[in-house]
DNA sequence: ATAGGGATTAGCT
DNA sequence: GCTAATCCCTATC
């Protein structure tokens, strides 16, 4: 099993050609680390807060956000408890379960985009509020790590906005060519 | 007490 | 490409 208590972007890397699973499994094909307390792009930059407190919480959880009124999202916490750090999953390829995944994302028309995007993932996965906190040893949810080393790629991460969106910060990985890679967007300056 | 904004998506042009 | 949708958290008064 992977080693948690690392840095995310050492970890970052790593998730990917892994598997998340509920009763819906996905392999990872793209990811994001956010390193707390010393990232300008992440919502632990400005210390603890009621939202933000699941990052601060032991490595192996999942820290679950809600954005834009509508979407969630889902990061597995890195780092040693009370060291803030997250990995977020940007983007997948359903592997079980189409049927449920599908039903759960009526908006997609074709299977490539069941989990092409943080939000588009989570949803598949049915992750929701309620998955916030929780640890991946729960039962609700599953990491299974990938047999072989994965081809990756790193480059500025996706929408983030202000300094941490810069190229200074480019902890975004992702497996070069695959179809399930989500579109890169750059953030508000 | 209230205003402003966000690690996004879908649908239309 | 552009923009509406929509709600929780945070900052500030």
């Amino acid at each position: 099993m992977l080693d948690l208590t690392r840095d995310p972007c050492e970890v970052a890397p790593e998730l990917l050609g892994a598997v998340i699973r509920t009763d819906v499994a996905i392999r990872i094909v793209e990811v994001e680390a956010y390193r707390g307390e010393v990232d300008p792009g992440s919502h632990a930059f400005r210390g603890l807060t009621k939202r933000n407190a699941a990052m601060f919480g032991p490595p192996g959880h999942l820290y679950v956000y809600y954005i834009y009124g509508m979407h969630w999202s889902a990061n597995i916490v890195c780092w040693p408890e009370g060291q803030a750090g997250g990995v977020l999953l940007r983007a997948g390829e359903v592997i079980d379960n189409h049927e449920l995944a599908r039903e759960r994302r009526p908006a997609a028309k074709t299977d490539r985009d069941l989990a092409r995007g943080p939000a588009r993932l989570a949803q598949a996965l049915g992750i929701d509020g309620s998955f916030n906190g929780i640890s991946l040893a729960s039962g609700r949810i599953e990491l299974l790590a990938s047999g072989e080393p994965v081809e990756s790629t790193s480059g500025p991460r996706v929408g983030v906005s202000g300094a941490g969106g810069t190229a200074s910060y480019p902890w975004r990985f992702w497996i070069p060519g695959d179809r399930h890679v989500s579109p890169y967007r750059p953030g508000r300056s």
